[in-house]
RNA sequence: GCCCGGGUGGCGAAAUCGGUAGACGCAAGGGACUUAAAAUCCCUUGGGGGCAACCCCGUGCGGGUUCGAGUCCCGCCCCGGGCACCA
């Protein structure tokens, strides 16, 4: 048994000791890596693939702060890891250079982004590399770059080739600062998520891209295991923002301005403003419903006021009203409509359809509460059963029916099929719905809802008034910026050719350097007043034509950028066939969640676009992704208007870049992020210290002794600090090392080979470190061309273990044993010990549980 | 409102197929060395009681299951993030 006699040896270090200098160690083996290409895999013979890809920074002015070096440590951490087991990782590295940061801030100083981003360029160089990322500086790629966007530019002819880009003017969200469109996503809370800004509504004409069409594989993937291994709460974001539900499309017949019975059936037609084609001739009004068997009560129908069917419904003794709304609608954002519990507003149409399960005829009316974008833009009211529906009812004092009913406590009823209460006015809507019965339903009656959405839906088909169906909350992905600086979309418009598409031979359409690239409120792109880039032949006639003057979402660059990566030095291909089968797709995704839905759900969705054209081999592009944690400041996000940004730079200066990485990955687990407090910082650095010690005590050592107790502990370390890497553990493998170090020196142990191996794992966090004491310890090839140590698990057990003594469940004392012991072996030790005497004397054991090298718990009555 | 995380010492955190709560680190206190300081090394450090051996309490709150709960179940509270009139 272990005594607790303290066994701590002084090691007197020799005066002549090397002090460690991690300045000269850091700058020795960053010049030594670059000569050597150390970070530079063979990308057309390596045997072992990896592809460690970590999201590229927007290179911003103030450089790289302690957030984006926390998830590039990390990142860069699990490559080296990768590497010393021995793939060959390709860990490469570039910059998110277009976009609205960019140009927001080139603004603001008044100096063209294209001569700004170079500079902040070389700067984040500079950071990444002092922080010792095992970058392959080679393959480093500027999004900015025309030998970049040339092929961004091509992706985009691709997706129009493949009848996925199309254009289609739109009420879109506009922000007035910006003076550009954002997208859905960028609007937070109704104003526009870089500015603040409170957004409008605008009607442009888009380019859009056709992510629906492929919302159901990119929801199917997600439950794929064998493509997509995913941190599970980016899983959950991409489940949530597809947002799919079933239900049923029902078709309510009817005629403006008509009460419904025996009126003839007007025809209407949709316009394309779905982006779905033209819909021919279509009969009334066509909803999308969860909820199909509650069509009994539907007793109003409610348009979106921008549904093209509004005109048809409305009566002329109803038409000034309406028109009214509709105008007071287009004046609002999209945005701030759809927030809050804002009460409920809409006008009657005058018009009439029929209610194809009651025959009933039901009004028309028009409410902002209902969405064009969503469904059919359309809605059968029940307002018994929606809550929404309900609160527009009560206002304008519209019917409201119950037609289902809580299922009856009382289990006397019927086959537990009573029902509570059915004629019970209702004072909110009751939406429950597994729990719930119809009534007042026909035919339909005391069947539980999931059962009436079958039998009712099934019966509406057969009368041609509906059908089962899928709707997504997806909308198709606004790609067109009234910008400057991003990658002009490549189409001439001509007179008598319309859009035509550049010429793939023609690209890159470049983005030219002008002066004033500042927007102006026209919602024309800046670039439409560059009069010579500005017109060109068209490419079918000849004759003058006009450029697209729209650049495309920045979203669009990064939707690729690791297809470019291996590929950078081909300027005739975006992605060499023979380089993308080796090493796509990507093995290990780490990045801020931040980017959950949107960068990550449209690099999915252009690599299946991709594929499907026979461009690539697979159709999801991230293997295995992992979302770090976010690094907050006084328990606040950093942010510049904050004020609490932490700048790396001057604690890499004062500690060492491996001090500050190892601090980083030590501060809480990477997935989880924390709180940036730089108190702890001394205690990593203290730790190197400790090891730098064990090496010049292992250099001198003679002999090879490893007493048994090191040998055990080195082997639970080795399989600690394994398991814990690959899960991205860093905080309890660093913890596992220093228990290990403590060990050594303890034991006074100085064994080359444990001391060789604890080096070995620390290679990951402190590479420079570890480089520098690889070359101490007598070696003269890189530390991280061997390899990571493996474990014994027969060593991993001890031999003698300790096991619990409870009495009736509380701790009373422990015996040592040996491993394997039976229970009467136990319990004979047990009993010797005092404690446990006290607590079980004069009293009856009623049970013993043993649990084998843990504990035994005398249960007393 | 809905969906995710998360609440454990003075602080960052470990431990979740239920089995010694607080590993590892920071900070703090005491000591050694030193003329002194820094560095280094040693000891203490969840709260309470006791001279001590030891004892009681303790993982956001209230219940429950169990020989045994930080961990499982039910009901809440608080913090962080995401979504939000999605029919």
């Amino acid at each position: 048994m272990k005594t607790t006699e303290t066994r701590v040896k002084q090691n007197p270090r020799p005066s002549d000791e090397l002090p460690y200098r991690p300045d000269q160690v850091e700058a020795k083996w960053q010049a030594r890596w670059a000569e050597r290409h150390t970070n530079e895999p063979d990308l057309d013979r390596a045997a072992r693939p990896f592809y460690n890809l970590m999201m590229f920074p927007y290179p911003s002015a103030e450089g790289l702060h302690v957030g984006n070096m926390f998830a590039f440590t990390g990142a860069d951490t699990y490559g080296r890891f990768k590497r010393l087991q021995g793939f060959d990782v390709f860990e490469p590295i570039g910059f998110d250079a277009f976009g609205i940061h960019s140009e927001n801030y080139a603004i603001k100083v008044g100096i063209n982004p294209a001569e700004l981003i170079p500079r902040n360029i070389e700067n984040f160089r500079r950071q990444l590399r002092r922080i010792g990322g095992m970058f392959d500086w080679r393959h480093e790629l500027s999004t900015t770059d025309p030998k970049y966007y040339k092929w961004t530019q091509w992706i985009f002819l691709q997706l129009l080739k493949a009848g996925k880009a199309y254009k289609k003017a739109a009420a879109v969200n506009w922000c007035p600062k910006d003076k550009t469109v954002l997208a859905n996503e960028q609007v937070i809370n109704g104003r526009c998520e870089r500015c603040d800004s409170l957004v409008e509504q605008r009607f442009l004409s888009q380019w859009f891209f056709r992510i629906t069409d492929y919302a159901d594989r990119l929801l199917a993937d997600l439950d794929d295991k064998s493509k997509m291994d995913w941190s599970e709460s980016t899983v959950l974001a991409q489940r949530n923002w597809l947002g799919r539900s079933e239900g049923a499309e029902l078709v309510f017949s009817g005629a403006a301005g008509q009460e419904g019975r025996g009126a003839a059936n007007v025809t209407l037609t949709l316009s394309a403003a779905k982006g779905k084609g033209p819909k021919p001739r279509e009969t009334g009004i066509r909803v999308f419903t969860t909820r199909p068997d509650t069509i009994f009560g539907a007793t109003f129908m409610v348009l979106a006021p921008e549904n093209p069917l509004v005109d048809a419904f409305t009566t002329d003794d109803r038409r000034a009203e309406v028109d009214a709304y509709r105008k007071m609608v287009a004046a609002k954002d999209l945005v701030s409509r759809k927030v809050g519990e804002r009460e409920k507003t809409g006008v009657f149409t005058g018009g009439f359809v029929t209610n194809p399960a009651t025959g009933q005829s039901i009004p028309v009316w028009i409410a902002d509460y209902v969405l064009m974008e969503y469904g059919t833009g359309a809605i059968m009211a029940v307002p018994g059963h929606d809550q929404r529906d309900f609160e527009f009812a009560r206002r304008y004092r519209l019917p409201i029916v119950r037609v289902v009913a809580p299922r009856s406590p009382d289990e006397s009823s019927r086959a537990g099929r009573g029902i509570a209460d059915p004629d019970v006015p209702l004072e909110e809507a009751y939406t429950e719905n597994e729990q719930g019965v119809l009534v007042h339903s026909g035919q339909f009656d005391g069947l539980t809802v999931p059962e009436a959405k079958r039998a009712v839906t099934a019966w509406l088909a057969e009368r041609g008034a509906g059908k089962a169906t899928i709707n997504y909350r997806l909308h198709d992905w606004t790609i067109s910026r009234q910008r400057y600086w991003g990658p002009p979309i490549p189409i001439i418009y001509c007179d008598e050719h319309g859009a035509v598409p550049v010429p793939e031979k023609d690209l890159p359409v470049e983005l030219p350097i002008i002066e004033d690239f500042r927007p102006d409120d026209s919602g024309i792109s800046p670039l439409a007043r560059h009069e010579s880039w500005y017109h060109v032949p068209c490419p079918v006639c000849g004759k003058q034509g006009r450029r697209e003057t729209d650049v495309s979402d920045t979203f669009l660059d990064s939707a690729w950028y690791h297809l470019r990566y291996p590929s950078t030095e081909f300027d005739d291909r975006p992605f060499d066939p023979a380089r993308t089968r080796k090493w796509l797709p990507v093995d290990s995704y780490i990045g801020g969640n931040e980017h959950a839905v949107l960068h990550l759900l449209y690099a999915r969705f252009v690599t299946m676009v991709l594929h499907d054209l026979g461009h690539l081999h697979f159709d999801e592009p991230y293997r295995k992704f992992r979302a770090h944690g976010t690094i907050v400041k006084d328990g606040a996000k950093m942010s510049k208007s904050r004020g609490n940004v932490v700048i790396p730079d001057e604690y890499i200066a004062q500690w060492g870049a491996d001090t500050f990485r190892m601090y980083l990955m030590f501060l809480g687990p990477f997935q989880e992020g924390g709180d940036f407090r730089d108190e702890g910082i001394s205690g990593p650095r203290r730790f190197l210290e400790k090891v730098w010690a064990l090496v010049g005590d292992a250099i001198r050592t003679s002999h090879d002794k490893i007493p048994h107790n090191v040998l055990v502990k080195y082997h639970q370390t080795v399989k600690r600090v394994t398991e814990g890497m690959e899960q991205l553990h860093y905080n309890t493998s660093i913890a596992a090392l220093m228990e290990f170090v403590n060990t050594l020196r303890e034991e006074a142990c100085t064994s080359p080979a444990m001391v060789e191996g604890l080096v070995l794992m620390l290679a990951p966090f402190a590479p420079h470190f570890t480089s520098e004491s690889w070359e101490r310890l007598g070696h003269d090839t890189s530390i991280f061309e061997a390899r990571w140590p493996e474990w014994d698990e027969a060593l991993v057990v001890e031999d003698q273990v300790e096991v619990v003594i409870q009495v009736s469940g509380k701790t009373r004392g422990r015996v040592s044993v040996p491993r394997g012991a039976e229970q009467g072996a136990v319990l004979a030790a047990a009993q010797e010990d005092a404690a446990v005497r006290r607590f079980t004397e004069g009293k009856e054991v009623r049970k013993v549980v043993y649990v084998p090298n843990r504990l035994l718990n005398l249960v007393v009555g």
